[in-house]
DNA sequence: AAGGTTTACGTAATCGATTTCGGTTTTTGT
DNA sequence: ACAAAAACCGAAATCGATTACGTAAACCTT
């Protein structure tokens, strides 16, 4: 029962005059008389008119329609960096075209695929683990539709795209030192698969403090990930505590992993902080509820979000006045956030903060 | 630089055929030669042509694009069910438009406007808590384009539509007979705000579970929260507490409320579950992960988002095809999660759960 | 009063794919 | 051999809004 949706030209044949007049009264154009302007709205109200994007978007060559691939909806990181895409999005007349790679190289290339086929005007991407061939990114760019990469972005492939990433390394530096500052010299870190460049900077900030500290790295003290589930979190801090010479701290790639070896330390009858310190990386919300509170980096998502939004508004734009567009990469600082996991006394300050 | 786009007439031009026939090839019409299909689709590929499916929607008045309205994106559920509602939906060859209205009435009817302005095929709204209006949802039925509601739905005022909820009475009705089978008789109800059909129905399954065991219903053991946040969760759980009949167990609106109202009790030296029982309501990861575990209601909702699609997607296309369309109401189970906060004996199997 | 400028609109092309009618050939049937 | 039927393809309209260009009338200007 698709009802017929009112046009121009149906507006323009009750008023008896021509659809150019009725789309520039519409459009308040100083060619129209303030008499036509004042009819033509005046029926548009009354009937209801809706201007159909799509035909203004096939005329005009521009759909008003940014497209987002993302790895996953269901986590909180990404589902945060989509709200602050779309807070900027939305704000400045764009709308949000989702789409989930579900880690499959496969999905990511259909995905941008049908993105194309709909002529977004813009393309924001997260890439997936399995993708190491970016051909289908590249069609954008021949289509001279800008792309901005955030979080997981391809490195050296890519020449002209503005990349957005987080200071993996830096934040892993800075939890590792804290956990040295409070004492601790055997420090285990559970990494994450070395695909990921992410995991990669973390276990290089890892190992950065500890040798800036004269602390001789121990390869028997680093767990390698495969899934980054709760399980490898447990079952790594079983092993590590099982070690001749136990750890007396544990840096997670992320605060799943982190939980795992929290639950696995509890199970052990372990103390944390004082025989065992802990700090994830992340910050879920979650975090700040264990009991001991987990220490962990909060990685500026929002934030994220807004600036690949702002960025990719601004090439947009400067694509329309055919300005040369400036590529930019930004790397976002993080904040460790310390709580009681690893640091006792900051364990009723976060109460604190929580409950105001 | 907005290079140019390859279109239909350019291979028709190349092959020295017309747009016509060049369509008809590449939608392998029985009218077309196989000869002149080869070639179209030889040199489609070769000169990468996309499809404008604008220009396509624009003639077939389809836009193969369902938009979404949810009050929030950073939501375990409200994620899970757009996960749920896209799998389905771009199985079907759908595109998803994300909006997110932020509670906020005026924001809702925008992006309603600017989602009917671009021609969606299909809405599935999750309305926000000020809307109580509903004119601009109305005008999608006037124009022939189907709404499936889902989760916070309008009671009376809608009726062509469908409509999908979760059982919350139902799903607290069995969470409150949990806690009195764990014999607790003094249970407090956090609830939510009563404009919210989810926290109204969950209080009167809580009503229904202790008169249905003959346990009297005292008012003063039921606290209304404004906000559904951890800090009222913490100061109802202290007043609870401190009544010259204090509560043997509360059930909360949510988990975010439960927890706030565990950590009220570890800081009160209350043992839980012993002392004091709590069950919450959505089931968040977090939940299983708390000291100790949190029993919760589970709610389906990657279901949700699939029976929406679902449904969404059947009375499109019952409305292509002129047939009558079959509004539904679903209603969906939940699962009550017993775990360590309710019942001492479920700490166990609850972790194992967890681990395998 | 002739020529120039505004004001206010209309005409028609355009965006790119789809589709309705046809219109040629070529093949088939008897 | 001649009508009938396929088989293949093209012209042009269509979807709905936008816009370059054109024009008629009104209004100035000196």
């Amino acid at each position: 029962m698709q009802k017929k949706q009112i046009t121009l030209a149906d507006l323009a044949k009750e008023l008896g005059i021509s659809t150019a007049t009725v789309s520039r009264a519409l459009k308040d154009y100083p060619d129209i008389s303030e008499e036509t302007k004042r009819k033509v709205l005046e029926l548009a109200k009354k009937l209801h008119y809706r201007p159909n994007s799509i035909a203004a978007g096939l005329r005009k060559r521009e759909s008003r329609v940014i497209g987002v691939i993302i790895p996953e909806i269901v986590n909180h990181f990404f589902s945060s960096v989509i709200k602050g895409i779309m807070e900027v999005a939305y704000e400045a007349g764009y709308r949000v075209m989702l789409c989930q790679s579900d880690e499959s190289y496969e999905k990511e290339v259909k995905d941008a695929e049908t993105l194309l086929a709909n002529r977004i005007d813009g393309l924001m991407v997260s890439i997936a683990h399995e993708t190491s061939d970016f051909q289908h990114f590249r069609e954008f760019q021949d289509a001279g539709i800008p792309i901005v990469f955030f979080d997981k972005v391809p490195l050296v492939e890519f020449e002209n795209v503005s990349k957005i990433v987080v200071d993996d390394f830096q934040g892993a530096y800075n939890s590792v030192q804290h956990l040295i500052s409070m004492g601790k010299r055997r420090i285990a870190h559970f990494r994450g698969p070395l695909i990921a460049y992410t995991s990669r900077n973390r276990l290089e900030g890892y190992k950065k403090a500890l040798s800036d500290s004269n602390i001789p790295i121990d390869e028997n003290l680093i767990f390698g990930c495969q899934d980054i589930s709760l399980e490898e979190g447990y079952n790594y801090c079983r092993q590590a505590l099982a070690l001749d010479e136990p750890c007396d701290a544990i840096f997670a790639v992320t605060d799943m992993v982190a939980m795992g070896a929290m639950i696995a330390a509890r199970d052990a009858g372990v103390v944390i902080p004082d025989q065992l310190a802990i700090a994830g990386f992340s910050n879920w919300k979650i975090s700040a509820l264990m009991e001991p509170p987990l220490t962990s980096v909060d990685q500026p998502s929002l934030e994220m979000g807004r600036l690949a939004s702002n960025l990719l508004l601004k090439e947009i734009q400067a694509n329309k006045k055919e300005i040369e567009i400036k590529y930019e990469t930004h790397v976002l600082k993080t904040h460790l956030m310390i709580r009681g996991s690893s640091d006792k006394n900051a364990i009723l300050t976060t109460r604190q903060i929580l409950l105001h």
